[in-house]
DNA sequence: GTCTATATTGCGATAGAC
DNA sequence: GTCTATCGCAATATAGAC
């Protein structure tokens, strides 16, 4: 146990949010992971929503720090269309079971959602969008994109194998097998399937 | 209110469930939408999770009929493909919200996960995986393609726009945006993204 | 079968000693 | 700041009257 009570708190709740979501963590679970009392989450937090609260802003601005370098505004488009997919599987490998808690928080809002979740994700789906508009208008995507659609579809790719849970992951794919080359595959199917210029 | 206790029971806790998921789903206010008293959830499903488990297993037996009709056996792989596509967003047309409660099955399960849903979803997946290495066979898709990697993307591009919940939808869609062409759209990408013979 | 009433458990939050 | 003790509430489940 090192850091302080609010530093232990905060990274068992993360931890424990990650794994099991909010509902079915409770503070008194929280307190005990991290060798704190129960009554510490209210007077630091102001109680348990605000705790997760500060973990989701604490998560987002993580994964803000590592969008700002794996799609950097200065490259070609295409290659921030690339950052994205790589930097939130890189993202992923670094922090497991995380980016689980924010899928759950798109599939069932809580009240943080208007406020720490929507305008991260609006920034983030505004860069994909962009990137794809002037992939077209540079040649390296076909005419007549939607660029909602294809940034939909491949937030779809990127985020699916992460939301479902290790359980599921092992029915769809085989067990035990890698999620190694699957950023390279979601690419690959993305440049082809709305790259090529005819069918 | 007409049909059975149990009827409406079934009914109102369908609803309630993919709404709002399980644990934020309580027996009273089920009972109260079916207008029926509160014991009688532990009088006819034993409890609460029985009357989830008796929801999911009435929700899969619809798919697999559904499914039986998208995806016939009879018929070449790559209709199957699109079949499933197709099939699924049908269901989710007829059922909205419902797919949601599967999906949010797959990524936190309940004690019903292995028992209703890991013979279902490794069945689908099956023949998913199956109808794409045919396809490989006769052609229809590109030499060297894994059908695992093939399949996860399929489902992924096909399932999340519905785990992802109607606010987050419109965060990343256009807002009203309709998902009416997205079908033929994941079908596209899917086509071209893992049939092209070369970059 | 359907109801009321209640047993029991676990939750989040807080008051107050130290 | 940190603790113990406890309040108040809502949950599921059940016993028992009808």
């Amino acid at each position: 146990m090192d850091g302080s009570v609010k530093e232990r708190l905060l990274a068992a709740a993360r931890a424990l949010f990650s794994e099991k979501g909010f509902d079915r963590t409770s503070v008194r679970e929280i307190a005990g992971a991290a060798g704190a009392n129960a009554a510490s989450v209210s007077y630091y937090f102001g109680g348990k929503e605000g705790l997760y609260r500060a973990v989701l802003e604490e998560i987002w601005e993580e994964l803000k720090r590592h969008f700002g370098k794996s799609m950097p505004e200065n490259r070609p488009p295409m290659e921030r269309i690339e950052g994205f997919v790589r930097g939130l599987f890189a993202f992923h490998a670094a922090n497991p079971s995380l980016i689980r808690l924010i899928n759950r928080e798109l599939a069932d809002p809580t009240p943080c959602f208007e406020t720490v979740i929507v305008p991260h994700v609006e920034r983030i789906a505004g860069i994909l969008k962009s990137s794809i508009s002037e992939s077209v208008a540079g040649g390296d995507l076909r005419e007549g994109t939607d660029p909602a659609i294809a940034a939909l579809l491949l937030a779809s790719m990127s985020n699916y194998v992460f939301l479902v849970g290790p359980v599921a992951r092992r029915v769809i794919l085989d067990p035990e097998r890698s999620l190694e080359g699957l950023p390279e595959a979601i690419l690959t199917v993305f440049r082809k399937g709305v790259a090529c210029r005819e069918a």
